[in-house]
DNA sequence: CTGTTAGCGCTTTCAA
DNA sequence: TTGAAAGCGCTAACAG
């Protein structure tokens, strides 16, 4: 900056103000213009420590997700990435679960967003000197921030088509309890069965954790239930993939013994055999909001449990039918 | 700092030796101790900005990925993360393409990694006053560094893992041409082929996306050629997935009339119907390798062309089988 | 064994 | 309309 305003003739404190759009600032066109050309000329670039330092802001947000092979993170942070554009933020990423990563990160950026879904012990948010952080897809203890999507009218909205299907009998592939997330999921579940007059026999539901692996043996598990569950709810979609392959596994087929439907609609979901219906959720629109969230505590708010109520969508696949003798 | 320093009544200088375990340094173990608990007890810790403003270094590795959604990115990413974390790094990603975001990135890392899979435009590296950066699972023109893994390899396993089923007409769902990686893919179908004494008639080689759709449409279309391919080799998995689900919509299965290999062994695979028969590449091998070369490509080393030989490893699953008639 | 000092590149208040 | 000056929190060369 200093050969900048050199080469312009004019003081660091000039090109300063001139870059950063300073309003209370008026200057001779002839003079904005000179400094510019050196700017362009010098291939001038800020330098974001020194700015920070000065600042005491990063103008980043950071964003945690343990689990990057899951592709509903994909979406979120889409949507929390431009967001964050849009504010004039950077989206910094990290894929480590390990908390000292966190600590390291914490200290680049001005606020953190965690996208834990799994059992994963909460992150402490609302650390002294920590940077403001909300929870993503997942809520925390009392009241702290944190932003989700309605996963229970998803759930319901689920097993309300198989309910239009006349299945009787649907049992649900639960996530792990110790998740608030999937335990909404599960009370969608229930909710759309007694609304419908139908008894939730304990034994139709079974915990399971997020992934194929989960979602395969606790519908083993359930295939051995009498009399069987003519479909299946599953949690997420990774775990309905998992359930079609072990109705497959048992000898049955989806949907004539068995239908299944999964919530999230990820990419794969029409490319399976058979095409998974599935239920789709605005993740994108709870990365954006979010970052709202978080940007509205950075300026001083003081945060809040968001729910996005955007209602989710059903999107009818092959992996339902009418059950079986119908 | 400063309040450490009071705290335990010494200099911030002798603090800032201490706590960058400063070797020509030697202390009074009780001094050091002293300045030890008032770290702790104020819970001290560094501000990376003016760390960064004073050494000029950031210790934050920064890599781009454009398509978070495909799971791949996420082992390279472990590999990476990991190896930069051993080195003492943060790695920071980057979901956006953007030019712009990417610029932003560079002021905040030491180095940069490109993982950009599709045909979209290479990244400039080498850009006078930005850090070093390399691209991973692509090469740039001339010798510009970059990391790969043998890809002619593993599609050629894959090709001879179908001949050895007695296939002969082995079709192959190309990635983009203008990719290099794609290139390389292809020439290993070429290689398998040619060596088994088989012809490789330009008509079982179709282009496509790496996605589910591209490898469905190319397909549909190979399905079509007279007499029509007993067995494909999918340019990567999803693509892979996509062709399974051609397959089945013309009416045919998998693998009794057409095989079907994927490159890349993704969690998905072995839940799908048929569990996909996949080649595994040493992909957070490649993520290591990737920041080994950055970490000495910062460190003054002229950077280089590497590939990681480690050999692909064939996961045989239930997606290929003897060719029909046989 | 420990302290002094200068300065990294920028922003911002105040003065001219 | 522009410049001077202080200082953000740290490191490193040098002095004591």
């Amino acid at each position: 900056m200093k050969d900048v305003a050199a080469e312009a003739g004019v003081d660091t404190s000039l090109v300063s103000r001139l870059l950063n759009a300073d309003q209370t600032l008026s200057v001779r066109p002839e003079t904005e213009e000179r400094v510019m050309a050196a700017v362009r000329r010098l291939a001038y670039r800020p330098n974001t420590a020194a700015r920070t330092l000065k600042t005491a802001r990063t103008m980043a947000l950071g964003m945690v997700i343990p689990d990057l092979s899951n592709v509903i993170y994909a979406e979120i942070a889409r949507g929390a990435g431009d967001r964050a554009a849009a504010a004039g933020y950077v989206l910094l990423i990290s894929g480590a679960a390990a908390e000292v990563r966190t600590e390291i990160l914490e200290d680049r950026v001005d606020g953190l967003l965690y996208a834990v879904a799994t059992a994963q012990s909460v992150p402490d948010l609302d650390v002294p000197g920590a940077p403001p952080a909300i929870l993503i897809n997942r809520r925390g203890p009392a009241s702290s921030p944190s932003v989700v999507v309605d996963d229970r009218a998803g759930v319901a909205l689920a097993t309300r088509y198989l309910l239009s299907l006349e299945h009787r009998r649907i049992a649900h592939v639960a996530g792990p309890q110790d998740v608030d997330t999937a335990r909404r999921r599960r009370r969608g579940y229930v909710d759309a069965m007694t609304a419908a007059g139908l008894d939730v026999p304990a034994e139709l539901t079974v915990e399971s954790t997020f992934d194929e692996e989960g979602g395969a043996a606790s519908t083993a598990a359930l295939l051995r239930v009498t009399p069987r569950p003519t479909a299946i709810v599953a949690a997420n979609s990774n775990a309905a993939v998992g359930a079609m392959a072990a109705v497959r596994e048992a000898g049955l087929s989806v949907p004539q013994d068995v239908s299944v439907v999964g919530l999230h609609d990820i990419p794969h979901a029409s490319y399976l055999n058979p095409a998974l219906t599935t239920v789709r959720m605005p993740l994108a629109e709870m990365g954006g909001r979010a970052v709202d969230l978080l940007l509205g505590m950075i300026a001083g708010d003081p945060g809040g449990a968001v729910m996005v109520t955007t209602p989710p969508e059903l999107i009818v696949r092959a992996s339902c039918g009418p059950p079986a003798g119908r």
